[in-house]
DNA sequence: TGTACATCAGTGAACGCGCGTTCACTGATGTAC
DNA sequence: TGTACATCAGTGAACGCGCGTTCACTGATGTAC
């Protein structure tokens, strides 16, 4: 695939036409390969194929290079996981294990962009956007949780926010432990999905949400 | 405290005499600071008082220094673990939540540690020392896993290493969101511990596992 | 439609800096006799 | 107990390198009239 405008061969000249977009793929590529720390501003230029001071018309500096890579990160998990949700079609329990499975298919997938969200030490209080864009992400989590909390009668109901904080802490300890695609991924007598989808189902029946679809198991 | 020998002023002359343990309190001190990125050969030397070839008559590179911090790191965590656990006394439910203390006391108070750890790409797959300290502090929540199920009647015991995964894969998961000391953590309606509580008492719940002390609820 | 001009997005050379690493060396320590 | 010697754990100067950053510049693009 290319993200140099138009699609063609190379840039065109003394134009590249995409930098922004080709420097952040840089990024991506750099951090999967050598981690978030291995990363630096000339490499990047350098596999754009452009001078070391271009970036500099795009971006302050590495940092913030690295925390556009991470909002976009966020925002790409937002979505994968919201498909995966699909407003809780055909039905809640159902949804949730499609759910959990995205979750770990983007940390397998995009290590770099899940390094970058959840390792680079990006901080999320000097960036509004940034961790605005997480928020988002948080409340697909969020809204699966409400509506498995709302399959049990009233007054039984735990709260959703708990949680969805707990489903979200148990996937992101998967996700970083033993499912991320590059190294420190460490080994496991069983697949990260099926330890997830095991210890979810452990836990929504500890609250009284017994496996609503009765699917799979 | 001080980690020179003799406990006195400073390095004595020629010889440094502590120099491999000043390198790796060095190494805690700046990864603390910046992260396990931004921490470099030299600067530990300049931190440890020292010229900057003297670190290689301790260490091969930057790398073997970052390893052996990783494993201090491990054999430290196993061992507040384990005296958190304490064999399960007085019941297996009240040591078990003080594990779950223990486990998030280290990721707050020991960042550097937790960092160099989990997050610094430090490979467990070629350095089997390192792998074999972080198996045996797994092997306390393993131990732990294993009182817990034995109060469950047999035939009705759930598997205790997959039990085993799930309070790791919570605990690392809260750890590494909501409670490590430094940056990258997220604001919680709730402490860390309070959140890894509950959790761990749904879990718990869901396996038949019934709060077998009663003990704080 | 053509021309003049402003703006944009790059170049490429240059710089200072700190890092990793090496080298021959030397002061301090330990040990054999 | 004293001396000679081997070994150990440092020094400090030096190097090449790549990074981050700046600067004046220039080719390409867009726009006003």
């Amino acid at each position: 695939m290319s993200w140099k405008r138009g699609g063609s061969d190379g840039p065109r000249g003394y134009h590249h036409g995409n930098l922004k977009e080709t420097l952040v793929r840089a990024a991506l590529e750099l951090i999967a390969e050598k981690g978030p720390a291995g990363f630096t501003f000339a490499e990047a230029a350098r596999w754009a194929g452009v001078s070391p001071a271009a970036p500099y018309r795009h971006f302050r500096d590495r940092e913030e290079l690295l925390a556009d890579v991470a909002l976009r990160g966020f925002s790409q998990f937002e979505g994968e996981l919201a498909a995966a949700w699909a407003n809780g079609a055909p039905d809640p329990g159902t949804a949730f294990e499609r759910l959990g499975k995205a979750y770990l298919a983007f940390a397998r997938n995009e290590p770099a962009y899940y390094s970058a969200m959840f390792e680079a030490g990006v901080s999320l209080d000097t960036n509004p956007e940034l961790r605005l864009a997480a928020e988002r992400a948080f409340l697909v989590l969020r809204n699966a949780s409400d509506a498995l909390v709302a399959t049990v009668p009233t007054g039984k109901r735990p709260p959703a926010l708990m949680m969805a904080l707990h489903i979200w802490a148990m996937s992101h300890g998967i996700a970083s432990l033993f499912a991320r695609g590059d190294a420190g991924r460490r080994a496991l007598p069983m697949t990260p999905e099926e330890l997830l989808e095991a210890g979810m189902l452990v836990y929504l029946q500890g609250l009284g949400i017994g496996a609503p679809a009765e699917a799979g198991e």
